[in-house]
DNA sequence: TCGCGGTCGGGCTTAGTTCG
DNA sequence: CGAACTAAGCCCGACCGCGA
C-alpha cells in the first residue's frame, strides 16, 4: 500500500479508525470568524467616536472571541485584530470627519457582515449620515497580502465572459470519484457518499488531493485559455462590464476600502480606481494558473483560476486581484 | 551578502443561499 | 434537507529589493 493511501490522523483526532469525515478536522484555522471580529470591533468602535450607542454588540463580539480561542494560537490572532483596529481607526476618522462637515453627523451604522448577499455590496460597514448620504466602508484585515479583491463564481463567469465548462466539469467529477473509489475499501465508502464527502476526508487520504489535481489542474489550464479567449472577443463594453463587476462599480454609494495588511495601512475611494481602466482592454495568458486584463498595456487585475475548497474537489472559480 | 519587510501567487476556510 | 454553489475572507511559502 502507498504511503498516501495510509489514514493520517490530525493532532486532535483520538480514534485509531477512520471516522469518514464525521470529525470536524478544519481546526488550524478561522479565518471568517476572525474577519467577523475585526469588522465587528471596528464597527464598536465607529459607534463611540459617533457617540452612537454599542452596547448591542458586546454579546456578539464575545462569541466570536469564544470561538476564536478554540483555534491554535487563538489568543494571539485575537489580539492582532484589536492592534489593528486602533491602527486602521484613525484613518478612516478622519476621512468621516471630512464628510461630516457636509454631510452632517453620523446617524446609523450598520454591520453588514455576512449579509453581502442580500445586501449585494462589496461593504462590510454602512454609514448614514443626517443628510440621508450613505456610504460604504469596505474593510480587511491580513497579516500580509493585499486579500481578494473578488471572488467570481460559474454563473458570474457564464453571465460575463460566456465561459462554460459544465461538461468538462462533470466528467472531471465523474473521474475523481471513480479513481478514489477504487484505491481502497474506505474510499470507496468514502466515493460512494459523493464529491462533498470526499472533500472532507482529503487531510485523512492524501491521495484525494493528488487525484484531484491530477484532474483539477488540467481543466484549470482550459478555462485559464478559454476566458482569455472570450474576454477578448467580447465588445468594449461587455469588457469594460465584466471589469466594473470586479472592481465594485456597481455599488449603490461611494465606497471607500479601507485595508490593514500587518502593519501597513491602506485606504482609498473605490472611483480612485476607474483612472485604471482605459480605453485598450485586453485579456493576456499568464500561464496555467490565471491571467492578466490589461489596460493599455500595462496589467491593472490579476485572475486566478482555482477552486474554492482544494482543486478538483469543489467548487470552480475565478479570483480577482489588483 | 545577508537579513528582513513587503508583495505575489496559489491555496484553503467559512458560511449564507440555492437547488434537487 | 442535505449537497452544491457562490463569494466573501485569511494563510503562508516563495520571491524580491533594499539598506546595514
Amino acid at each position: 500500500m502507498s504511503n498516501d493511501l495510509i489514514y493520517k490522523p490530525q493532532e486532535e483526532k483520538i480514534s485509531s479508525e477512520p471516522d469518514f469525515g464525521l470529525f470536524d478536522r478544519s481546526r488550524k484555522k478561522s479565518s471568517r470568524s476572525k474577519a467577523d471580529l475585526f469588522e465587528l470591533l471596528l464597527v464598536k468602535e465607529l459607534n463611540k467616536y459617533s457617540k452612537l450607542s454599542c452596547l448591542n454588540l458586546n454579546d456578539e463580539i464575545k462569541n466570536l472571541i469564544n470561538k476564536i480561542k478554540l483555534f491554535k494560537d487563538g489568543s494571539t490572532r485575537i489580539k492582532e485584530q484589536n492592534k489593528r483596529v486602533r491602527l486602521l481607526l484613525p484613518y478612516i476618522t478622519k476621512e468621516l470627519n471630512k464628510l461630516i462637515t457636509t454631510e452632517g453627523k453620523i446617524i446609523k451604522i450598520v454591520w453588514i457582515g455576512r449579509d453581502w448577499q442580500t445586501h449585494k455590496t462589496l461593504a462590510d460597514i454602512d454609514i448614514k449620515f443626517l443628510s440621508g448620504k450613505i456610504i460604504g466602508i469596505s474593510t480587511k484585515s491580513t497579516r500580509s497580502g493585499k486579500g481578494t479583491q473578488k471572488n467570481i463564481g460559474l454563473k458570474e463567469l457564464k453571465k460575463y465572459l460566456g465561459l462554460n465548462i459544465d461538461e468538462e466539469l462533470l466528467e472531471m467529477k465523474n473521474k475523481i470519484i471513480s479513481k478514489v473509489s477504487a484505491q481502497n475499501k474506505y474510499l470507496k465508502e468514502i466515493a460512494k457518499k459523493g464529491i462533498t464527502f470526499i472533500k472532507k476526508n482529503k487531510y485523512r487520504f492524501p491521495i484525494i488531493e493528488k487525484i484531484g489535481k491530477e484532474y483539477g489542474v488540467p481543466l484549470q489550464q482550459l478555462a485559464v485559455k478559454e476566458s482569455v479567449k472570450l474576454f477578448n472577443k467580447l465588445t468594449f463594453e461587455k469588457k469594460k462590464a465584466f471589469i466594473n463587476f470586479i472592481l465594485g462599480f456597481e455599488e449603490k454609494g461611494p465606497l471607500l476600502n479601507a485595508f490593514i495588511s500587518g502593519k501597513t495601512t491602506h485606504l482609498y475611494w473605490n472611483i480612485s480606481l476607474t483612472s485604471l481602466v482605459g480605453d485598450d482592454l485586453k485579456a493576456v495568458d499568464e500561464g496555467s494558473r490565471g491571467y492578466y486584463i490589461a489596460s493599455n498595456g500595462k496589467n491593472i487585475i490579476r485572475i486566478q483560476v482555482n477552486f474554492t475548497n482544494g482543486i478538483g474537489i469543489s467548487a470552480f472559480c475565478e479570483r480577482a486581484f489588483l
